[in-house]
DNA sequence: AAGACAATTGAACATATATTCACATGAGGG
DNA sequence: CCCTCATGTGAATATATGTTCAATTGTCTT
């Protein structure tokens, strides 16, 4: 009953503050690849990932051993990872070393901690 | 079949690697929190909030404008941004004027932006 | 060539989660 | 006091997502 009302089609309560903030928001296309990117960090499987890789490059055998965890698993949330180029690998004969694509990704993961540790 | 193989009960295929990695770790606890907030950022409607929280202080009704949204999928979704103590408010009458917690959030929005603009 | 192993993949299932809808609460204004 | 409006909340639904299982691919070894 209220929601088109809520779409705020009569006086803004803030009218001026709404215009100024609308006329900065980012591309929603953007704010979407925002949420996308966050997306991946969004799991604790895959932050237990990334948080190995950051000290190390590894096998997907040896994540799923660290993980406790089947390989399957592993390669599946790999491939979540990969797609956001959050993490690259190379070919090992039978083996794939995965590792951190770029800094930005222990940045990111180092801000994250710090806020958690308050 | 191979599931229970793959946690390496055998040989590891980097022993020494794997060992030094899983020494390194951080308890899943923290790893764990650390998932549940980027899941605060991993969703575009929070990223919008957040983005626009980060211009300016805003009420819930100047949100549910500015992201042309009920308000009550706004307040929804900022009571999973108070959960995570992303976002504070104060009341103002009959408005709850809601922004960014700290520098934390802020820092994580624009190293995420960093990384999504290459 | 055959077998073993690392990795990937697709389908299926179970769970999590975002939005809608209806309603409740609480503060102001008439 | 009502009445309105801003906000919060619970239930329900639809969709997204993580793990398992079964099967496949590709590489190394013998």
């Amino acid at each position: 009953m209220n929601n088109k009302a809520d779409s705020c089609q009569i006086e803004y309560v803030h009218t001026e503050t709404v215009a100024d903030v609308a006329a900065k928001m980012a591309d929603d296309d953007t704010l979407f690849d925002l949420a996308e990117l966050f997306k991946a960090f969004a799991d604790s499987t895959r932050v237990r990932i990334l948080h190995a890789l950051s000290i190390s490059e590894l096998c997907v055998c040896d994540l799923a051993c660290i993980l406790k965890m089947s390989s399957s698993a592993v390669s599946h949330q790999l491939r979540v990872l990969r797609a956001q180029k959050i993490v690259k690998y190379r070919k090992d004969g039978k083996n794939a070393i995965y590792s951190l694509d770029d800094d930005h990704v222990s940045v990111l993961l180092k801000h994250g901690l710090d806020h958690v540790n308050e």
